[in-house]
DNA sequence: TAGTGGTCTAGACCACGAT
DNA sequence: TCGTGGTCTAGACCACTAC
């Protein structure tokens, strides 16, 4: 482990225990790097993260303070972390999923181009309904070129996609465009979702890459408004 | 201007312009602190916050490559960043405010926590809907402390509070916590922009924070499923 | 093996806010 | 003026990738 993930963990820690409490100065760069025997800019770098978290702000001329996490966030309807999946964010509750297509095909002009890939290259097309503790929760429509995803099965399917990705394929993550809209109930939603005709959805559309740079995910995914939200941190960084 | 934002702008123009094209390398670390006559730690931090705009990615070993900016992306059709208000974010387009409510009240439990003030400090209660080239675009629901906004006027309202909080009281936002949702129009909805009974409306329910720590915003913004969009770009820090 | 980006250091200096 | 965090440097070393 890195020190400065080292650090920020350690800090992390005593904000959530309460020795750093909200609103508080925590000790200065100097003070924390002589206690963990590293250098100020490690320290920095680590601050950097926890701010880039939402956990602490800074200023300048007097010193780093922990943030009063917010009523919004602590209502954590939504953790929405989603480079793990559904299959781990969820706590002690139940996910399972339900296969309803799964097929090869040649993508269309707007999928090869949210993939960054040719025509003639082939894409899994998977739709899964994803049930929480037995109940619909959120139906995935998803795109991934076959090539970055072989021997794709149905049992793989049937459990996380991502921890395949992850732990088989041993491929990371490196981010995602995600663009989030509310729309009407489709005639997928209310045969699955047991959506009626008016009622107000949440679709989330993404295009996830690896570090590698490649394309691997363009997906839509949706769910009934009142089931779930998605929360952000924004930080003014100019 | 700092040199490493000073190296960003140059780089990022370049990727702009075309002179780094899309998913090939730029040139190495030590060849970019030579050229603009930094250190090599200077143009990763550069780096950094371009790859954190989404911009380019890193791989060990191999060097840095730029972006193909995905079609996701390049579809704008809400920036949302957020900091500006809308006067600012909409090119050529007219912004207008009409003020449906303007109060002070004291806060109730729920605005009090997520201001992070006392039940017995004042706060503006305002109601605006926001007119895009004269048409109805968004209802914003807002919470402010009188005494981080002090002298608030109607006019104000007419145009943009945030350009008052910035070049009138000089504050600086740190950043918001968002989390958006889906929800079935309200009566405000259905006078004020336009919604039927059955129209899916956008939320977006935030806190937003000053430089200083305070929290100057509680508020909920609507606008019809069809009219606008959220846009996030998610990096994978783990 | 060579070349890349990543981490870390010690130390200098600056910008900022409080007093 | 003092103490804080921010920036920047030169340079060492590591981890990773390709050949």
């Amino acid at each position: 482990m890195k020190k400065y993930q080292y650090v920020a963990e350690k800090i992390r820690k005593r904000i959530e225990d309460g020795t750093y409490p909200p609103k508080k100065l925590i000790p200065n760069q100097i003070e924390l790097a002589k206690e963990f025997n590293v250098s100020k800019i490690t320290v920095k770098n680590a601050l950097d993260h926890l701010a880039r978290a939402g956990m602490v702000y800074k200023k300048s001329g007097l010193g780093t303070y922990v943030r009063d996490v917010s009523a919004l966030v602590s209502a954590h309807d939504a953790p929405a972390n989603a480079f793990n999946g559904l299959y781990h964010d969820s706590g002690a509750q139940h996910v399972a999923s339900k296969v309803i297509k799964f097929e090869v095909s040649f993508p269309d002009e707007h999928v090869a181009k949210n993939l960054g890939i040719a025509k003639n290259e082939p894409v899994y097309e998977i739709i899964r309904l994803r049930l929480l503790d037995q109940k619909p929760f959120i139906l995935e429509h998803t795109f991934m070129p076959v090539r970055l995803v072989p021997d794709l099965t149905n049992e793989i399917l049937h459990k996380s996609i991502y921890q395949y990705i992850h732990h088989k394929l041993h491929l990371q993550f490196g981010g995602a465009y995600r663009k989030i809209h509310a729309a009407k109930a489709s005639d997928y939603d209310i045969q699955y979702l047991g959506a009626k005709k008016d009622t107000p959805m949440l679709e989330i559309e993404q295009v996830v890459w690896l570090t590698t740079g490649s394309n691997i995910e363009y997906s839509k995914s949706r769910n009934l408004y009142n089931s779930r939200g998605y929360t952000v941190v924004d930080l003014n960084e100019s």
